[in-house]
DNA sequence: TGATTGATGTACT
DNA sequence: GTACATCAATCAC
């Protein structure tokens, strides 16, 4: 399998408002020891920076959330509930302090076998192995020692065009009501509509956005 | 120095 | 539908 380029600089260089759609149909790839796990993004969240009330930036620079205030296109990778991990690309305009996508779920599309056994769960589907962060992140084998990592540079850990394409889906972000109006209400949860992979359904949002994913001809 | 809190997932009723 | 595992970061004194 000839390895996918990563995506530039560019890509990743602007709003996370905007990054965030734009990385539905698009592929993370991780390649460990030389094998690849990889996944086909199909849903994703937007975090801005020390204004939004949802973000981990909203207490400022601190060294958790140090990566949100850096560069572009590297990972932003955090513990949760003190036994999960979550990954994020760092997005952000030059006139934006800082702001991440959370990525919430990939559809596996190679290495599925290792991601599986990865997940400890040799019986499930392979659209429900990573269809949530903290499930994509164990079946990635991506932790705690990707953060900070830029996802321009390829390998080990990168994102690629992808061929998906379809209607997305936009709704209010996942747990996040601590953040109250507005914030908590804001519709920056994007999905790719009629995937198999969603973490969970998409309430108010039923009619998808008029928007196409990046890529070409197939599904 | 101590208390609270999650950008979740799994098991169970 | 509810209970709960588990801990670094952050917040309250």
């Amino acid at each position: 399998m000839e390895l996918p380029p990563p995506l530039p600089r560019a890509f990743h260089a602007r709003s996370a408002i905007d990054l965030a759609p734009a990385l539905i149909g698009t592929l993370l790839l991780h390649d460990v020891d030389g094998m690849i796990l990889a996944g086909t993004i199909v849903e994703t969240e937007a975090y801005l920076g020390p204004a939004d009330r949802a973000s981990h930036a909203r207490a400022g620079r601190t060294r958790r959330t140090g990566p949100m205030f850096g560069p572009p296109g590297h990972a932003y990778v955090y513990r949760l509930y003190g036994m999960h991990w979550a990954f994020n690309v760092v997005a952000h305009t030059e006139d934006e302090e800082a702001g991440a996508v959370l990525v919430r779920a990939v559809l596996p599309v190679a290495g599925i076998e290792e991601q599986r056994r990865r997940r400890g769960r040799p019986t499930d589907r392979a659209e429900r192995l990573a269809a949530g962060p903290a499930r994509l992140c164990q079946a990635l084998g991506i932790s705690g020692e990707d953060g900070g990592r830029d996802l321009v540079a390829g390998p080990p850990l990168w994102i690629a065009a992808g061929t998906a394409t379809g209607a997305l889906l936009q709704g209010p972000r996942v747990n996040v009501a601590y953040a109250g109006d507005p914030w908590a209400a804001l519709p920056l949860r994007f999905g790719l509509a009629g995937s198999p992979s969603l973490s969970r359904g998409f309430p108010g949002a039923a009619s998808p956005a008029s928007r196409r994913t990046t890529g070409g001809p197939d599904e």
